[in-house]
RNA sequence: CGGGGUGUGGCGCAGUUGGUAGCGCGCGCGGUUUGGGACCGUGAGGCCGAAGGUUCGAGUCCUUUCACCCCGACCA
């Protein structure tokens, strides 16, 4: 590629609509054009980037089997309400269109009902199965708020895969067939030393984990609770989570019961400074509605929030939203922001999370408006719960109860996911196989997303510096980039060796442009092309070329066999 | 959707108490330069996000609206 014949160009300001370092230096550099928040055009170097990332991760999924497909972007609406996702809150960020006729369409933002759809037509016995589907196509999702460049898009491109199986046994041998694949994706990408496999919400319809692949980034939006020295990571949204006792010891006496005035104070931080008693005496109180209409009282130390997964975990529950108005003052007797569970009534059932055992003398709403307990005691006050559950999310601070070990917190971006799917979409979808002794059997399913965008903002954002973007050699949009200074010696040798170079496959950015030299470092630099390759006047005298790595910017001369040498 | 901020040539910005728009980069042309984003001269390019209003007069004041960014609630 010539880059006097490259359409873009690069810009030294940065554009004040970015605030993400892999926006502004992708956006400098020309690999991408923002269209509008959250969705980017690929020009020329970002595609082949883009390409370059695909094809790893093309190359992968195929070594294990994979066939490739592409789905369709436009979706018939039937097929997702078989399975109850047409109107799902959980697919709330859905882009959904009408026909002329009226007719509704969802736009894609993910596609196991139209994989199970067409893969119907092909699966009748158990010699059909196993198999392994993927594409890598756009995906639309309504984001609430794009952010960060390329990490959260509302167009954007993945990798999406799907599996099935006949067993739970051959699903989970492929699941983790796929995860060594992700690994073998994040490792040639770059990313392998900092990327992790996390354990992650499994969602309403497994009591297993999902598993995230989480590359660590001080831009990332997840936060991870890792074990020390061992390998296990938690997303925080499932982090099994034992609090920190409470400080001081709850050995003092039992004071008295108190109820306390204090009209309008709601939170725990404003309510410990008010009662003058730390933090961890308050309890927070949250009443929930199930979807199988049960009113929930979940119960967690100050400081705490409630984990709402967690919870609907263990009450059984699909859905929980917080209780309405009318019903916390139904069964609170008070106004919203004064409950607690002394004297609830009956029918809620009450989740007490275990940050809140071992305390004496706490505070607790008093279901009185205005009105906050102290001193409250377990077995005086209130009955001792029969158990205690961990249905809070986990905080620094907070203990891994297998192992007793405080977790260390890391910051980080999810780069992958896979799902076991059992066999919802499969089953409801009517999908079923034929085993060896005639009869129907379900099919068992799982999905593997990789965000190709998103890690092309994550490598931009991990690999650069002052200068620019530093590339990986193998998604680097070119292998050398070539400066020519100097007339028509120089441009003769420079032509030559260009031809040379591409006539062996390797990929050059020829800078032939009539610009001064620092304009074409500069240039080269902020693109991030791994090698750098100088012909002048100057070392045509010396028979050599200088040669520069990004990385290391540190320039040598060679002659025209040890360069080769290198590029090699 | 809540809170905060910003919209002025392609990009980055300035624009006083309202008086009819300017700077840097980039771009065209001429010249001098040529190993770290050069310099001189010259030129092109903007109904100031949009709509409405106040005013003799609006980039500036008022109203409405759209877009973008940041922080939250949701997600690859």
């Amino acid at each position: 590629m010539r880059v006097s014949q490259l359409f873009t160009k690069t810009s030294k300001t940065v554009p004040s609509d970015e605030v993400a370092k892999n926006a502004q230096l992708l956006i400098r550099a020309g690999f991408i054009h923002k269209e509008m928040a959250g969705v980017y055009a690929y020009l020329p170097l970002g595609l082949r980037v883009l390409e370059n990332i695909k094809k790893i991760v093309r190359e992968e999924m195929n070594a294990i089997g994979g066939q490739e497909v592409m789905m369709t972007t436009l979706q018939p609406k039937d097929i997702w309400e078989k399975t109850d996702r047409w109107d799902d809150a959980k697919v709330d960020n859905w882009f959904k269109t009408k026909l002329t006729n009226g007719t509704e369409l969802g736009v894609g933002l993910t596609h196991e009902e139209p994989v199970v759809d067409a893969l119907s037509a092909y699966i009748n016995s158990y010699k059909d199965l196993p198999i392994f589907t993927y594409q890598i196509q756009n995906k639309f999702r309504n984001e609430l708020r794009a952010k960060s460049g390329l990490l959260r898009g509302r167009e954007f491109v993945m990798k999406d895969m799907y599996s099935f199986a006949r067993s739970q046994e051959e699903h989970d041998e492929m699941y983790e067939r796929a995860a060594v694949a992700y690994h073998k994706v994040y490792r040639r990408l770059g990313l392998g030393d900092f990327t992790y496999r996390v354990k992650a919400d499994g969602g309403i319809f497994t009591e297993r984990f999902s598993d995230e692949f989480q590359t660590l980034s001080s831009v990332g939006e997840d936060t991870l609770f890792h074990v020390p020295d061992t390998d296990e990571y938690f997303n925080e949204e499932v982090a099994p989570a034992q609090a920190p006792a409470v400080t001081p010891v709850p050995d003092e006496s039992l004071a008295e019961f108190e109820e306390v005035e204090a009209a309008g104070v709601i939170g725990v931080a404003v309510l410990a400074e008010l009662l003058g008693i730390p933090f961890e005496k308050t309890t927070k109180t949250m009443l929930y509605t199930s979807d199988t209409g049960e009113t929930i009282a979940a119960v967690v130390r100050g400081g705490y929030d409630i984990n709402e997964i967690k919870l609907r975990k263990i009450v059984g529950a699909r859905k929980l939203v917080l209780a309405d108005e009318a019903t916390v003052k139904r069964v609170t007797g008070a106004e919203v922001g004064y409950a607690g569970i002394l004297n609830l009534a009956a029918d809620v059932r009450v989740i007490v999370d275990e940050s809140c055992a071992n305390r004496t003398n706490f505070e607790m709403g008093a279901n009185r408006t205005n009105f906050h307990a102290t001193n409250v005691n377990w077995g005086r006050d209130l009955p001792l719960p029969e158990e205690f559950y961990d249905i809070k999310v986990a905080r620094k601070g907070d203990v891994h109860p297998e192992s007793g070990k405080t977790y260390e917190l890391h910051r980080a971006v999810e780069v992958g996911n896979i799902f076991p799917l059992e066999s919802k979409y499969t089953d409801a979808l009517g999908v079923y196989y034929t085993n060896e002794e005639g009869k129907q059997e379900s099919i068992i399913m799982g999905c593997y997303g990789i965000g190709v965008s998103r890690l092309m903002g994550v490598i931009a954002e991990h690999f650069s510096d002052d200068k620019g973007l530093v590339w990986p050699e193998n998604i680097a949009p070119a292998k050398v980039y070539l400066v020519r200074i100097g007339g028509e010696v120089a441009t003769k040798h420079a032509d030559e060796l260009y031809d040379e170079l591409m006539g062996k496959g390797i990929e050059v950015m020829y800078d032939d442009r009539d610009e001064r030299p620092g304009t074409k470092f500069a240039d080269s630099e902020l693109i991030g092309i791994p090698h750098r390759v100088t012909v002048s006047d100057r070392l045509i005298e010396a028979d050599s070329y200088e040669y520069t790595p990004r990385m290391s910017g540190v320039s040598e001369v060679l002659t025209h066999d040890q360069l080769l040498g290198k590029l090699n």
